[in-house]
DNA sequence: CTCTAATCGAGACGGTACGTCGCGTCTTACG
DNA sequence: CGTAAGACGCGACGTACCGTCTCGATTAGAG
C-alpha cells in the first residue's frame, strides 16, 4: 500500500510539467544557483516553524525573496524541493548507516554516524524534528530498503526486511530524540553506545 | 518541536467553529449517529485507496452520502474525523502493549496484542498502511509517551523517553509490515515470537 | 476564415470547465441574481472606459465586488459574459432591422429602429462606441446572416450575400456615428432618413 | 471614445522601453534585416490561422526562427509589428482609395484599386479575413477619417464624416467578401462595378 | 584583414492574469 | 421550521506569457 508523503514516491508521482526545464542540476547560471540556495534555506526557515504540509510554495518564496513562478522553474512541487534537500543528506547518512555492517568494527561506524550529524546538529535538527520529520522518516527507511536489498540477511529468525525497517527506524528515531534533547546533555559517545547496544542485542542478534 | 501531523496536536490547533456544537460525542439523535458512523465508514474506505491529505471532505460525504454541511456538525475538521476514529483503536492497543511490561509473562502479553489486531486486520491494515500511515505511527508514539510517563523506566542504559519511543515504533512498524505480507504467510505466533525477541533482549533486559 | 472576436465563436470554442454548473439562466436564488447584474454592470462600466480585451475579470469583478471565483460560477469566460449582455439586444434590434425589409414602409421601419437606440441610448453607446465595439460589429453582421439566409434576395446586381453585410455595416456604423455626436445634434428623424436614402436607393433598389 | 484594438493607438500607449533602441528602421546590418522579415512572414503565416489577439510573441520567433529576446529589439510589441505590417499596404491602398474622389473617371480608380488587391491577394486575404480583420478594418477607416478631414464635403445630405466611415467600411467589407470567395467567382471588374454602382447610388449621390 | 561593435541565442527572472480547486460560512427555499 | 442544496468569499494551486535583464558567441563592416 502506498506510503501517502514518501518523497520518492511523491516525487515519481508527479505529472508532466510543462513549464520549463527545472534548472536544478545543470545551470550554470549564477542566478539560478542564487534562487535554488535561497529556496532551500527559505524552506529550511520554515520547517523550524510549522509543519511541512503546512507550508505553502508562496511562503517558501516569499521566506527565499524569490518569485512564486520562479519556484516552478527549479522544482515541480514543493516535495520536490523537500526532497533535493534531503536526499543528499539521506544518502550521505545512509552510506554511514550501512558502512557499519560491513565494517568489522561496529561500535566505530556508529561513532562515525553520530559526529558527522552532530556536525550538521542544525540542519539535522531541522529535518528530523521539524515539520518534515516524517516524511524524513519514510524517506530514510525507503532508501535503507533499497540499500539493504543488495546484501544479504543477518539474523535469520528476523525477516531481512522488518529488519532493516527496525534498524533504519530505530536509528533515526534515536538520533531526532538526541537532537531534541538539551545541547550537551548526550555525547556522541553516548548516542553510538546506545545505537550500537540496542542493535547488537537485537536486530543483529544471531539465530 | 511540533510534531507536524499528530492528530491530537492539529485538534488542539483548530481554531473556534462559529457552526453547531459538534456532535459527536453528546448527541443521542439516532440520525446524528448514522451520519457519524457513515462518516468513520467513508473515511476508512477511501483510506484504503488515497492517502489521508488528498482525500476531501466532499469526497467522504459523497462515499458516506451526507451531506458536506453535515460534517461540520461532527466534526470541526478530517483531521478530527480521523482522530476520532484512531483514538480508540490506538487506546486499547495501547493498553494491551503497556500491559507487557506490566504482565509476568512477556510473550503472552505479545501473544495477546497481535492476536488482537488479527481479529482486526482490515482495520488496522488500512490505519497502518492506508493513507494516514503515518499520522497513526506519531499518534501512537504520542500516546505511548503519555502512559509510559506514569511507569518506572527499566533499562537504566537506556534513557526511559528513548525506549518508549523504540518499543512504540517497532511495535508499530512490525505490525505494518506483518499486515502488509501475504494474507497467512505468518501466524499471530510467529510475529509475537518476533516482537518478544526484538523487544525483550533489548530494551526490557536489565542493565 | 475565422472571424477572431466574434462572440458566438468564443463562446462555442470554450472547452468544457469542470467547476460547477454555470447558473446564469436557471437559478433562483436572489445572490445569484444579485451576483450576475453585477458583474453584468460591472463590465459595462469598464467598457465605457478601455478596450473589451484589455478588460481582465479580476477588474470586472473587482468593479461589480464580487469574488473572483465566482465569476466562472456564472459565465465561463469574460466573453461568454458579454455576449449575455449583447446577445439579447442584438437580437431586438435585429428583429427591426429585419422588419424593415418587409413592411410595406422603409422609412417606418428605419424610424422604429432609430426610437428604440435613441431609447436605450446609454447602453447602446457602450456597446458600439466602447470597449466592445468591433465584436459588437461583427456579432451584429454575424446574426444578420443568420437572419437573412432565410429572406430571398432583392437586388440582382448584388450578391445577397454582401447586400447583408453592407445593410448590417451601414446600420451599425451609422447608429455608432450617432452616438458618439454630441446628445441633441441629429435627432431620431434625422438619423432615420438619412439611414433611409443610403440604404433605400441603393441596395434596396430593384436591378 | 477609444477605438480599442486600433493599431496606432496601441502603439502610442506602449509604454517606454529601455532595452535597446529598434533596429527597425535604421538598421543597415544584413541580419537585422533577415530578422525583420522573418518576424514579418512568420506573423502573416500564423494569422492565416488563427486570431491575432490568440498568437504569442514567442510563437511568432518560433514560427520565424528568431530568438524570443530579438524580438522586441524590432518592435516594442506584437501590435507594432501589426502595424508595421499593416500601414505600407494600408496607406498604398487609402492613396487609391481616396484617388477616386479626385479623377474625373470614378469607375476607372476602383478598377485601379481592385486589380492591386487582385495582385497581391494572398496578403490582403490574410489582412482583412485572417486574425487582425477588425484592426485591420479600423485602421483603414480611422486613416481614411484623417485623409478626408482635408477634403470638403460631396453629398450635403450626408455629414462629411459618416460619409467616409461608411464609404471606406463598405469598400473594405466588399473586398474582405471578395476575397474570402472562391478564387475566380468574380473578377476584378465584377467588383469594380459593384464597389462603383453602390456608392455612386448612395453615398455620393447628390443632394 | 583585422578588430571593434552590433546582433544574436540562450535562458533566468519578476510580474500579472489565468482558470481550477477545496475550504468553511451562511443564506434560501423547500418539504 | 429545520435541513438539503448550493452560492459565496477566500486563498493556494500550477500554467502561460509578458517584457527585462544578463551573459557569451558570432559576425558583420569600418578602419
Amino acid at each position: 500500500m502506498a506510503k501517502p508523503t514518501k518523497l520518492k514516491s511523491n516525487l515519481r508521482d508527479t505529472v508532466a510539467h510543462n513549464i520549463e526545464v527545472p534548472a536544478s542540476s545543470t545551470s550554470k547560471d549564477a542566478r539560478a544557483l542564487r534562487s535554488g540556495q535561497a529556496l532551500r534555506a527559505g524552506l529550511l526557515s520554515l520547517l523550524e516553524r510549522k509543519p511541512f504540509e503546512q507550508i505553502t510554495v508562496r511562503e517558501i518564496c516569499k521566506e527565499a525573496n524569490v518569485h512564486y513562478a520562479t519556484f516552478f522553474r527549479h522544482h515541480p512541487t514543493k516535495e520536490a524541493l523537500l526532497d533535493s534537500i534531503a536526499t543528499d543528506e539521506i544518502a550521505q547518512l545512509n552510506k554511514l548507516t550501512l558502512a557499519i555492517r560491513a565494517a568489522d568494527n561496529y561500535e566505530a561506524g556508529f561513532q562515525a554516524l553520530c559526529a558527522y550529524v552532530d556536525e550538521h546538529r542544525s540542519l539535522w535538527s531541522i529535518l528530523l524534528n521539524g515539520g518534515a520529520g516524517s516524511a524524513m522518516r519514510e524517506e530514510w527507511v525507503h532508501q535503507s530498503q533499497l540499500v539493504a536489498a543488495r546484501e544479504k540477511p543477518i539474523a535469520s529468525w528476523l525477516p531481512t526486511e522488518l529488519g532493516t525497517i527496525c534498524a533504519a527506524t530505530w536509528i533515526a528515531e534515536t538520533l531526532a530524540w538526541w537532537l531534541a534533547q538539551p545541547p550537551r546533555a548526550y555525547s556522541v559517545d553516548d548516542i553510538a553506545k546506545i545505537l550500537y547496544r540496542m542493535l547488537a542485542t537485537s536486530i543483529m542478534a544471531p539465530d
